[in-house]
DNA sequence: ACAACCTAGTTCAAATTTGAATTACTTCCA
DNA sequence: TGGAAGTAATTCAAATTTGAACTAGGTTGT
């Protein structure tokens, strides 16, 4: 086995950074919209995704990768949204194995709603913190580690 | 109320990509730890802040703080940590009410085999993905929100 | 000295997530 | 064409997290 590759001071800062950075903001986020509109940050994201793709579905697996969440992590986020009767689930005709969730028109409102409050606390707790040549480094940067890691 | 202040095209790039590197950088390296060693991501933080610490031991606030975890929950993984025999309680002197959260020798040990596979995984997952420039740009914008999120 | 308020940490039940097992289809290929 | 292997999604029980309520000390002002 090859000696430990220990991480150096700097790059060690950035991945505690990006840890702190990461857990906080979320939780931040979080709480700050359940506080506000009764939706959490991942029935958001379940939502925001819909609502911007085609027809406002996707099929369990697809929307499964984009929000990072297991088939059965999503299976039971999907349950409790269609509960609330916010997204509904439709047969797949080209596959039956396959699922659909659809936003419902509910769940597009409840959406519009969130969406303000949403937004004003993600400009505060992270968008406003970046200069704008920053703000292009980053993105670059995240987009290649999210990247790598869908194509794992 | 204020009219909606939307994202950008580049600042909604920014905030998907760090939605998705997040979640996907974090539950790789926890699937990764864990299949390797028996250790989540979240204990292994917990164990390496307080190998850090001054005599391997912090106070139950304060370490909930730098692994971002509520109060409670913080509370039951130390249970857990305690069960295997990787942390232990002790009675605070100074503060009645006070408790720390010690490294045992054995979470030590735990925690020194568990690191070469981790580190080899943090530099696969991400470290490795920046260049030396965005290296410095990316800690120095993600500290400073992580910072601002820790003041508030 | 004591009442009102704050802080540290735990407890408990309900909600959520995990991960292995299961069901139901599809695809591949001999 | 049939059966082995793969994929989509769900189910279920165990593990974890959430959040409100609670216990026990501290702190402050009068």
């Amino acid at each position: 086995m090859t000696p430990t590759n220990w991480l150096d001071p700097v790059e060690m800062r950035l991945w505690r950074a990006f840890l702190t950075s990461t857990s906080s903001v979320t939780s931040a986020l979080d709480s700050q919209l359940k506080a506000a509109t009764g939706v959490s940050i991942d029935d958001y994201d379940v939502l925001a995704n819909l609502s911007e793709a085609p027809d406002q579905r996707l099929r369990m697996s697809e929307l499964s990768q984009t929000v990072v969440h297991s088939r059965s992590r999503l299976t039971q986020r999907i349950d409790r949204l269609a509960d609330r009767g916010w997204v509904k689930r439709e047969k797949c005709e080209e596959d039956a194995r396959g699922t659909w969730a659809v936003l419902t028109k509910q769940g597009m409102q409840t959406l519009a709603e969130a969406a303000p409050h949403h937004l004003e606390h993600v400009r505060a707790n992270f968008i406003d913190h970046f200069t704008p040549d920053e703000l292009e480094v980053v993105m670059t940067a995240l987009e290649r580690i999210a990247n790598n890691a869908r194509t794992q």
